[in-house]
DNA sequence: TACCAGGTAAAAA
DNA sequence: TTTTTACATGGT
C-alpha cells in the first residue's frame, strides 16, 4: 500500500495499433475549449459514468485515472478503437490522393461521441455556424445545465433540457428555431438508444422524421456517435471544402459531387472523411 | 465593417 | 417541384 500512488490509481487502457494519441484528440483542441471534452494539461478530461476520467498518451494506448478496469472499454470506443485501420491503410493504397493523407495520419483515431442525445444536441448548436461559435454556444449551454465535475462537465441531460423554456437558450445565444429544435427533441418520444441496432438507412429515417434533425445531422450521428463504417456526412462544408482541396484541385464541389465521391472510399467512407477533414486542418 | 461559417424548415416561385 | 429566405453568434 506504500507504493507509487500513481501506479495504484491509474491504468493503462490497451489500443490496437496503430494509435496517435494526440492525432486522435486534435479534434478537442481545434475549435476552442469542449467542456465536456475537456483538453487541459496534456491530457483530456471527460465525465463517464458520474466520474471523471482523466485520459493522456502512453505506450501501448491511454493511461486513465482512475484506472478503473470497467472504464477500458468505454475510454476505447471514445478515442476509436473500433476501427479498422489496417483494412483502410490496405485500402487506401488504391488512392493516390487518400493514401499519403493516411499514411502522415497513421494512428489516428476518429474520435466517438458516446452519448446519443449529446451528439444530437451538438450537432444542432453546430448547424450553419461556425464550429468556434457553436462551440462557444454550446459550452453556455453545459455551463447552465450541465453538471461540473473536478474539471470537465457532463453534458446537460435530455430531462433537464426538457424541462428548460426556449427562451433561456436563446438568451444563451441559440435561435429561436434552434431552441425549438432541443428543447422539442428533449421532450419528444423518440427513444434514442434502440437507434444503436438498426440499419443506418433506419437509423437516417428515424432521425430526419425529427424537426430540426436533417440528413447532415443523421450523417454525423452515424459517423460520429455509432461508428458506422459506411458514415458519409456528404452535406459537410469542411467536407466539400476537403474534398474540394484534395481531389478537385481547390475547384468548390458540388453537394451532390461530393455525394458521389462517397463510393470511391466504400467501405471506408466514415474513415475517410474523418482523415480528409483532419489532413485539412494539420497538414499542408 | 462586412461577411462567412461542418443546416434546416418554411415560404415563395 | 425547385429555389429562396430567416436564423443569430464568433472570428477574420
Amino acid at each position: 500500500m506504500s507504493a507509487s500512488t500513481t501506479s495504484a490509481t491509474s491504468l493503462v487502457v490497451s489500443f490496437p495499433e496503430p494509435f496517435d494519441f494526440g492525432l486522435s484528440t486534435e479534434r478537442y483542441r481545434a475549435f476552442g475549449r469542449d467542456l465536456a471534452n475537456l483538453w487541459d494539461d496534456d491530457a483530456l478530461y471527460r465525465v463517464f459514468d458520474a466520474r471523471e476520467v482523466r485520459i493522456e498518451g502512453a505506450p501501448g494506448g491511454a493511461r486513465i485515472e482512475p484506472g478503473r478496469p470497467e472504464l477500458a472499454e468505454p475510454v476505447r470506443s471514445y478515442l476509436g478503437g473500433q476501427f479498422d485501420l489496417d483494412g483502410f491503410a490496405a485500402f487506401s493504397t488504391r488512392d493516390p490522393v487518400l493514401a499519403p493523407i493516411v499514411e502522415r495520419l497513421r494512428g489516428f483515431r476518429p474520435p466517438i461521441a458516446p452519448d446519443p442525445w449529446e451528439t444530437l444536441v451538438t450537432s444542432i448548436t453546430a448547424q450553419q455556424v461556425s464550429l468556434h461559435a457553436a462551440f462557444a454556444i454550446r459550452n453556455r449551454l453545459i455551463e447552465a445545465y450541465g453538471t461540473r465535475f473536478a474539471r470537465a462537465y457532463a453534458f446537460p441531460t435530455r430531462e433537464s433540457l426538457a424541462l428548460a423554456d426556449q427562451a433561456e437558450l436563446v438568451a444563451l445565444g441559440f435561435s429561436r428555431r434552434k431552441a425549438e429544435y432541443v428543447v422539442g427533441l428533449a421532450r419528444s418520444d423518440v427513444d434514442l438508444d434502440p437507434l444503436a441496432a438498426l440499419p443506418d438507412e433506419e437509423v437516417k429515417n428515424r432521425l430526419v422524421a425529427v424537426r430540426g434533425l436533417g440528413e447532415w445531422t443523421a450523417d454525423w450521428f452515424l459517423a460520429r456517435h455509432l461508428a458506422r463504417p459506411r458514415a458519409w456526412p456528404a452535406g459537410d462544408l469542411g467536407l466539400r471544402k476537403a474534398v474540394s482541396a484534395f481531389y478537385l484541385g481547390g475547384r468548390e464541389a458540388t453537394t451532390d459531387e461530393v455525394r458521389a465521391m462517397g463510393e470511391r472510399f466504400d467501405p471506408f467512407q466514415n474513415l475517410s472523411a474523418h482523415y480528409l477533414l483532419t489532413g485539412l486542418r494539420v497538414l499542408a
